[in-house]
DNA sequence: ATTGCATGTCAACGGGTGTAGACATAAAAG
DNA sequence: CTTTTATGTCTACACCCGTTGACATGCAAT
């Protein structure tokens, strides 16, 4: 089969390329913002002519968005535990674990952290937050309006987590695995945030809020 | 005496135009990051020319050190209150209130987190949120190593509140004043942040963290 | 009225960006 | 070997950027 051999037999592989490109990509993306991102410096990781990255993607947007949102596969934000270890799982996240389920889980919110504020990456990040990162969580926390509540606050803290991390080289730690004493706070922060609300005021501290 | 006449009537004034450009930069820098507001952008809004932008702050790099770190005046993060009241006092910063002290707080956040990822703007942005928010509310929570550590953690949710508001619209809200549910985790998050760590393991739901 | 300084404008430079079309080359098909 | 198709390169465009030096203007002092 002909056709068959060209993949087989790939010596100029477009294919291959194509992912290269897509994987020099998501490394720029989570070291810098969208703007700062050349498609000229993706092609020189490559090894490649700028104009081919245009031609494969057709704009920067669609290739930032194949490497936020994924093209075919389904990978939304994974998560391999119950509602229980939940608070366990999240904190993990910021070791740094060679776990790969959970590095990608980090290195997506990098991602969307970086480009958050950026006109022409926004509409994409903001989708694929709601869709992939938001719902997964949500789903596991059970659903409903409540859990849509815990995922926000959890998110809330991972991406104040993300930022502290890979921004200011504070709070998480930026030399793998924060100190223990954050790892601790950081826990608790989750479980605070999982944990169903007090319902009304619980104590009279709540109440001088405002 | 002319010089002071030379102030008083101005018809042409340098510090005015240049106080205007920075609110201008400032409004600007607020919403969208370091490398996405341009100096004609800023000088637009003046109504003068690009050129007075460069030559009154030296570089755009200058004038983004002056919008976030002030000048003179040492306008660091304000906190009116004690360490008792002071989950109030963050949980409050979210609320649309015309509180003009708690709105330029949140507004640094904001600006800090736009340019967080940035080339240009990182040093100054990390020298900023080091020395004027993280050290202003380790001072009110007393000092010491513990102190510093929890304002590490007030400043993850104060950010992680932020990107959610601001960027993805959703948590914390966006328009003015976030749901109550919202507002009472939130409260309770600081209150977790705040509160002294139970030191080693309290119950065994913190040891399976690993 | 004229000098002189402060204030602001104009034009341009060098560099960077994403994108598009024409061209070259490798490799498979006939 | 020749033709054809996929793969990649080259050139160039039109636009944006920050910065600079020369020039124009307003305004006070002489």
């Amino acid at each position: 089969m002909s056709f068959g051999e060209m993949i087989a037999r790939r010596r100029r592989s477009a294919l291959d390329t194509r992912a290269s490109m897509l994987n020099a990509a998501r490394q720029r993306f989570l070291r810098e913002s969208y703007e700062n991102v050349g498609l000229r410096d993706i092609a020189k990781d490559v090894g490649v002519d700028v104009a081919l990255v245009s031609r494969y993607f057709g704009s920067k947007e669609e290739l930032f968005r194949e490497v936020l949102h994924g093209s075919d596969k389904a990978d939304k934000f994974q998560i391999a535990v119950g509602p229980e270890e939940l608070a366990c799982y999240l904190t993990a996240m910021f070791d740094g674990k060679e776990d790969e389920e959970q590095r990608e889980n980090l290195e997506r919110l990098v991602i969307v952290l970086r480009s958050s504020s950026s006109p022409q990456a926004a509409a994409i990040v903001h989708e694929a937050v709601h869709e992939d990162v938001l719902q997964p969580i949500a789903d596991v926390l059970g659903g409903g309006e409540e859990a849509e509540i815990r995922a926000a606050m959890v998110l809330t803290i991972l991406l104040g987590g993300a930022v502290m991390r890979s921004v200011m080289s504070v709070g998480p730690d930026c030399g793998q695995g924060p100190p223990p004493a954050i790892r601790r706070k950081l826990y608790e922060l989750f479980r605070t945030a999982l944990k169903e609300t007090p319902d009304a005021a619980q104590e009279g501290a709540v109440e001088p809020v405002a």
